[in-house]
DNA sequence: CGGAACCTTGACGCGTCTCAAATCCAGTGG
DNA sequence: CCACTGGATTTGAGACGCGTCAAGGTTCCG
């Protein structure tokens, strides 16, 4: 049962538009149930059968995909608040591994009770889908960066990025947060190895951008940062006057 | 008005599901209009008011990203049968450009229209929620070839990954297609340089992987080139046990 | 105090980029 | 039917960013 403080699933959500009653209804029945997974668990593989999603409630957790030598491509990072799995609806298999970077809390549901957001909770159907999509701006901001960036850019990329996605869920946030992630995930998911990654990070130190100390980044020099990598924050606003009209 | 034969996207989604009565209707609401536009032509800009989705009728075009100094990223490519424009609908500006790599013909509908869908067509709303979704894992094998494998490879990765997506419209194709791209655009594509896309291309036709012929690729060793970017097909099946009820 | 995981540093090699020139090719006009 | 043209592709030479491999340091925890 879900005991915490209000849904971290609702706050996030309803940062973007008043939620209406069949939406909260829909939403209560997405976190009826939780389940724990300690760090490095990988709670699936893909492959495998592909039936639930995941809110998550705390903690980190990356998916990634793998290629049979061995070399590993991080496709994202979900934080408490995001939903995980979405991606995949489209499939019955898994397309990547999901992988706790710590120890974390998710509140498993079944995918098939996503045809009762459709057909009772247009609102928030609507809403799933906005977001979803916004995902895939954001990853083709992350392409952009892999694809055409420098080390340092695309970790000083990653860094802003990162700060923009937990400032929606903690409103207090400052310039500095955790990073519970190694050198390799990180240079797993911008494309690098975890040895210019560290060159690259201790450059950017050096350089007075960026402060690091036991797990956590400190941006020093924001617009310097944004500037070098072309930085454009998707996490803020949300176009919702398309939306369906809400009948709660 | 569209007098062309059937909507090249009734049978695209046609291709994944039977549509029911509203779904059809809430189709033809968004091809009625038509509009050509010349190779090289930009639809719109980044930064760009928001209001228009386009269905492609004809020809190819693709989106992308650049940053100030001009290193580009095109993040995708559409095909006849697509629907562009999705992942903007959550922003009211558009975060890309939107170029005819050739002369094409769209048919553009306002974005408000979808309000309409997803409280009338609950099916078309998650097929088209399925079929953006199912994009982001598109997006994200693609991350994982810029992030993760040699230009070979990626180029491998494009030339399979173009011919399935062709071939769902197209059932009839065989190895060969054409391939209205030049090398520039591979490389804004792939994340490398014009000049390492001609080396990796004449590399692959040299060890008898491909053979290329007055823009038309033919793919000569299809296992060979799957195995060294270990491809898998998302094209051709989608998941729709979730789906809401037809009421048709 | 010992060990494991992680980070840092150095030396060297390689894949891709850069710049530039040459060649090919389709379209155009004479 | 052929010269002309501009875009696209190819080819070469040299430079450089990042990868690889390996050793050494650091931090944390039992």
């Amino acid at each position: 049962m879900n005991t915490d403080s209000p849904s971290c699933l609702v706050q996030k959500l309803s940062h973007y538009v008043a939620l209406d009653e069949h939406s909260l209804d829909s939403i209560s029945r997405l976190e009826r149930d939780e389940r724990d997974f300690s760090k490095n668990d990988e709670i699936y593989q893909g492959g495998d059968e592909n039936t639930y999603l995941y809110v998550v409630k705390r903690g980190w957790l990356y998916s990634y995909a793998d290629m049979k030598d061995g070399r590993r491509q991080i496709t994202e990072i979900h934080h408490p608040g995001d939903i995980v799995g979405f991606p995949d609806i489209a499939f019955d298999q898994r397309t990547s591994v999901l992988r706790a970077a710590e120890d974390v809390r998710l509140c498993p549901f079944p995918k098939k009770d996503l045809d009762e957001v459709f057909s009772q909770a247009p609102q928030l159907a609507a809403l799933l889908f906005a977001l979803s999509v916004r995902n895939q701006v954001i990853l083709t901001d992350f392409l952009r960066a892999v694809g055409r960036m420098s080390a340092r850019e695309r970790i000083a990329y990653l860094l802003l990025d990162l700060r923009s996605r937990l400032r929606i869920a903690n409103k207090s946030m400052t310039t500095t947060f955790r990073l519970p992630l190694n050198q390799t995930e990180i240079s797993d998911v911008l494309g690098l190895t975890n040895v210019y990654v560290s060159r690259s990070f201790a450059a950017l130190e050096k350089d007075g951008m960026i402060r690091r100390s036991n797990g956590h980044v400190e941006i020093l020099e924001e617009e310097k940062l944004a500037k070098i990598c072309d930085f454009v924050d998707r996490h803020v606003g949300l176009d919702t006057s398309w939306f369906p009209p809400s009948n709660g």
